[in-house]
DNA sequence: CGTGCAGTTGAGCAAATTCAACGCTTGTGG
DNA sequence: CCACAAGCGTTGAATTTGCTCAACTGCACG
């Protein structure tokens, strides 16, 4: 709605970039501030692109990103790969079903990640309400997120690259703004495309005035509205 | 694995039909054995497409499906339709971070759903272990259903199809096989396809002797192996 | 100053969509 | 019980979209 001049402000790829969607940030919540969760659990440091757990693994911990980025994903015989999430600061995942992951994790960059053993997390909430409240907030987001992310599939390629440099620009939390460098290879396996394909889709969008860059993996949005009405 | 000789054995569309998917049925809880959440709310009879709740309404309830079929969804402004999750006997849905609902759900056929309201729940799950236990069950495997439906997209059109007909194949309770008959239009929203690909899919199954069809919309897993190879 | 990896761009190809016509079912009224 | 209409599904042909293959560019790192 309430779009800004192009190229009134600067952001990393990503980033929230303009108007309505900077203001937006705090419902990722600033992760941290009384969150009785956050007493729970060990953060642990994984440096860039190192597994959380793998597909298959014993599911113990939940995760809960403290600063960095996550990935979860599964790979197919072929090679090929899907990512199901992307995870910023404040994302709880990790839940399963079973005593087994079925999906694999990873941090995308050097992050800390709080670890808390899934049995603790449980018996937590059945004493305090308050953890009972958080982990019922976070689990009904991780379903938010992955709903979110089908209505993408069935849409035109240029229209899920959009929608997620949009997404993105709205869920990464200002601190974090300067650290996320996303592969086009990650863009393209979480919207079911190739790199080439989206490698045309952002050059459009260069094209268009919406975004710039600078290096292949700094993008700047200057333009939401034209990516949202790509989206329309 | 054990696969069995075709034709020998019937059920409807979406049928469990032979060896290991039927054996697999009891996963999908026998719905209602003793869960305590089952005591909880009321159950209220819904006929044949009509409306549990719509985008933007007041999100005041969960629903578990006591018998019948759901679907969730939205609708684009273009008229186009992503069906987000179908929803079988035991399923419980419509969880909301916020407090209005941000997709649409239906039943797809005369059915039965227990409507449990939000906060009864929460404070019933604060009082009592055991539906706590239950609620857990549930959201995770609302999760995992979700994140397994964007395993799909990526994948070839005839794979898609192939994925849907065996997993519904696996968790349609045995009682509830004669009802449900989905429409083209269903299985394409679902899998972000136009009903003509669907169409040809199915009709590439009936050839390589995979599934017969009796009446547009009875379709009998002759074969799950095939389709199984299919994805591979 | 190369070497290698990531990203871009182009040309041809394959897959799915679009458009259009036809056929089968089902339900309704004669 | 048959005739007919409406809706759903099927099938074919043309078009569009995204993918594959391949060459090239730019940047990072040794």
């Amino acid at each position: 709605m309430a779009t800004q001049s192009p190229g009134s402000f600067e952001s990393d790829v990503l980033a929230r970039s303009v108007g309505h969607t900077s203001i937006r940030i705090p419902q990722t919540q600033p992760s941290g501030a009384a969150d009785r969760i956050d007493q729970i659990g060990t953060v642990v440091a994984f440096p860039k692109n190192s597994q959380l757990y793998g597909e298959g693994d014993t599911s113990t911990y939940l995760y809960k990103i403290v600063s960095g980025f996550g990935r979860s994903f599964r790979t197919t015989t072929e090679g090929g790969r899907q990512i199901v999430c992307f995870y910023v600061p404040g994302d709880l995942f990790g839940f399963e079903v079973g005593d087994s992951h079925t999906l694999s994790a990873e941090v995308m960059t050097d992050s800390k990640v709080r670890m808390i053993r899934r049995n603790s997390l449980v018996s937590a909430a059945a004493q305090d309400e308050d953890v009972a409240h958080q982990l019922w907030l976070c689990v009904n987001r991780e379903i938010r997120r992955t709903q979110e992310h089908i209505l993408q599939f069935g849409r035109p390629a240029r229209t899920r690259v959009a929608s997620l440099l949009l997404e993105m620009a709205r869920r990464i939390p200002a601190v974090e703004v300067e650290v996320l460098s996303i592969s086009r290879q990650d863009i393209a396996d979480y919207l079911g495309l190739r790199i080439e394909t989206v490698s045309r889709a952002v050059s459009r969008f260069v094209k268009l005035g919406a975004i710039t860059l600078s290096g292949n993996r700094k993008i700047t949005i200057r333009n939401p509205s034209v990516l949202a009405q790509l989206i329309s």
